[in-house]
DNA sequence: CGCTATACAGCACGATCGTGCTGTTTAGGG
DNA sequence: CCCTAAACAGCACGATCGTGCTGTATAGCG
């Protein structure tokens, strides 16, 4: 076919990625074969392969297109938040929310790429580490003004504040995805929640 | 080759089963190919699939072996400790040691599977489902028996607990797995800890 | 010492994988 | 209005997948 616009190709190279991320999210990123992509949008294997260099150019823009989904989903609407602990407060609510309507139908994407790459070598593993190394540095972040702040003890290590929320939501969407219970969410947001109360008795104000 | 003593077709299962198990927790369960793990143990493709009825037969076989293995590495050493809290904190120990050192390459299998195949169907699928929801339901039988001696606050939910603690372990694994740092394994012993600390007043004595 | 059942190798099958090459079609610049 | 360059289809390639069938060698039973 044609040459086209630009913008043509830059919005059915974003349709092309959705549809990508979708397909990812379920049979994971190495299951996302070009053959079925194509199949599903409809076109030949060599006319998508074309809009990509290989198939691993494919993951790392499918595992980019996820990582802006999850901060437009996550972070951004809590950014309006004061930082600290009610910005925290906002990204676990967001996140919690996130688990239980993600945007892709396997679940949190960038935990299903971690869990699959974990243990390969490559470019995909690394940019799956450097993209999950960076939310970790923002939530390490927001925990440091918070206890700066006195919303949370003072003795409170803000790395390890990062971690365990973390850690809650991954294994609240690893819950959720395989058993579809609500009340998973419920215990994911209650100890998150538990992990930011604020110091008994306030230490600044 | 000829007709071999049960004795030795069992060991040599298991040691086929064994391996089956260390490149599926680096590869996936999906990953687990007919080929390659023949090709690894010395042997013909025709010859290790006879000793399987189907791919799905072998991937069943070695999720119930790493079951296995994960009970004798977590739950087993821990259960000669009393019932309740002190058996919920041995299980803690050994379960973060069991991520830190897992006994497969590729980190805690069970999660690695329950990623993989929480968006598909099948019999993988609910034999991974099963096996976690037995786990955490034995997680929650110690809390309530915990909370039912006044080791834990009355108001406690046993089922948070077992959801908690389940969560935190995943993440710990997936965060060690990807950047194998061990303050991953400190912060989520302290954090299980944490989940597991006693009431400032006891109620029962 | 034969006989038989079994564990395995060897091979072939269709399917699918990622990736090239070769036309063909057409939008947009000159 | 041409003409170039881009987007894509069609096809083929070697590799690998899971799964059968066939032949063969041998341990253990009678």
């Amino acid at each position: 076919m044609p040459r086209r616009s630009a913008a043509q190709v830059d919005t059915d190279r974003a349709l092309t990625l959705r549809a990508a991320v979708d397909l990812a999210s379920v049979v994971g990123l190495e299951g996302l074969t070009i053959g079925r992509l194509a199949e599903q949008l409809g076109m030949s294997k060599s006319g998508l392969a074309g809009r990509f260099d290989s198939k691993e150019q494919l993951q790392l823009a499918a595992l980019d297109l996820a990582v802006d989904m999850f901060r437009a989903a996550v972070y951004e609407p809590a950014a309006v938040e004061p930082a600290g602990r009610a910005r925290l407060l906002a990204i676990c609510d967001r996140w919690i929310d996130y688990v239980g309507e993600p945007a892709f139908p396997g679940g949190c994407f960038l935990t299903t790429a971690s869990v699959e790459f974990d243990a390969r070598r490559g470019a995909v593993h690394d940019a799956v580490k450097l993209a999950l190394s960076r939310w970790l540095r923002v939530l390490e972040a927001e925990a440091a003004t918070a206890v700066a702040a006195g919303e949370l003890p003072s003795d409170t290590d803000p790395a390890e504040v990062a971690f365990v929320l973390n850690a809650l939501a991954v294994g609240t969407n690893c819950d959720y995805q395989l058993h579809h219970k609500a009340r998973a969410l419920d215990h994911g947001r209650r100890a998150m929640a538990a992990v930011l109360r604020q110091p008994a008795t306030s230490i600044r104000g």
